[in-house]
DNA sequence: CCAGACGTTGTT
DNA sequence: GTCTGG
DNA sequence: CCAGACGTTGTT
DNA sequence: GTCTGG
């Protein structure tokens, strides 16, 4: 599963390595992204890369209370085509969500343990897949997002059976693109490769969402 | 037919 | 909106 | 994901 | 215990 994430990184770096049109909604470095919050992510616009941000936690277009977003922070990569929740936006708005490192709880309730996942290379990002939708509430259309989470790789294993599900750069167009078909979007819901990220114990600091501070990068 | 759910992880 | 349960 | 609230009437 | 808020 993918609770929590952070994007240290400044809008420069961010255009350039996802080749965005706009990056003027993009609020500066953040250590700790927790769900309810907005969050930047890619969309294609008329060919173009945007980046926009979305509540994190989907909230369908038919939902009757924004409530259900609260459960839908993440989506199984095993039945997202098929979930009234988020089938319509599997085939029709995909995103890519930022991140250069996310967090992973290990052990039970009662004595859980932070750790960081990040890439080895510091120049990289990891591609979340994320689902979007828009949902009409009076006047006001919120728009809201979720992170495709399926089975661990081998480096995540030890710490938690879930993590997010990235799309590597080979695949972005395919990604963003609303045309492409159910049968060529499976193939990407695998485990990310273990290699080229790496994973280390981090402090309770982080636990607290409104701990957005660099002392959550600090080792444990 | 209408009413009600629509979700995840982890633990039991 | 669309599916399941009654 | 974790942290923090979870309630009422009436008064300031 | 369960829901809401961040």
């Amino acid at each position: 599963m993918c609770g929590r994430y952070s994007l240290v990184c400044d809008a420069g770096h961010l255009q350039a390595y996802y080749d965005l049109a706009n990056t003027g909604v993009f609020a500066g470095p953040r250590f700790n992204i927790a769900p309810t919050q907005q969050v930047p992510a890619i969309v294609a616009v008329n060919g173009e890369r945007h980046l926009e941000l979305f509540h994190w936690g989907l909230i369908p277009s038919w939902a009757d209370d924004s409530k259900l977003g609260y459960s839908t922070i993440n989506a199984r990569a095993e039945t997202v085509g098929e979930k009234p929740a988020f089938r319509a936006a599997f085939r029709h708005r995909r995103c890519l969500i930022p991140a250069d490192g996310f967090y992973e709880w290990q052990g039970e309730k009662g004595h859980k343990h932070p750790w960081r996942i990040e890439p080895d290379n510091r120049d990289e990002f990891f591609s979340f897949a994320g689902l979007w939708a828009a949902w009409e509430s009076g006047a006001d259309v919120i728009r809201s997002c979720t992170i495709i989470a399926g089975p661990a790789n081998l480096l995540v294993q030890p710490i938690s059976d879930r993590m997010p599900v990235m799309v590597p750069r080979e695949a972005w167009a395919l990604w963003l693109d609303p045309d492409t078909g159910m049968e060529a979007l499976q193939p990407l819901l695998k485990p990310p490769p273990a290699e080229g990220m790496r994973a280390y114990r981090v402090g309770e600091h982080v636990n607290n969402p409104n701990h957005d501070d660099p002392a959550c990068l600090f080792p444990a």
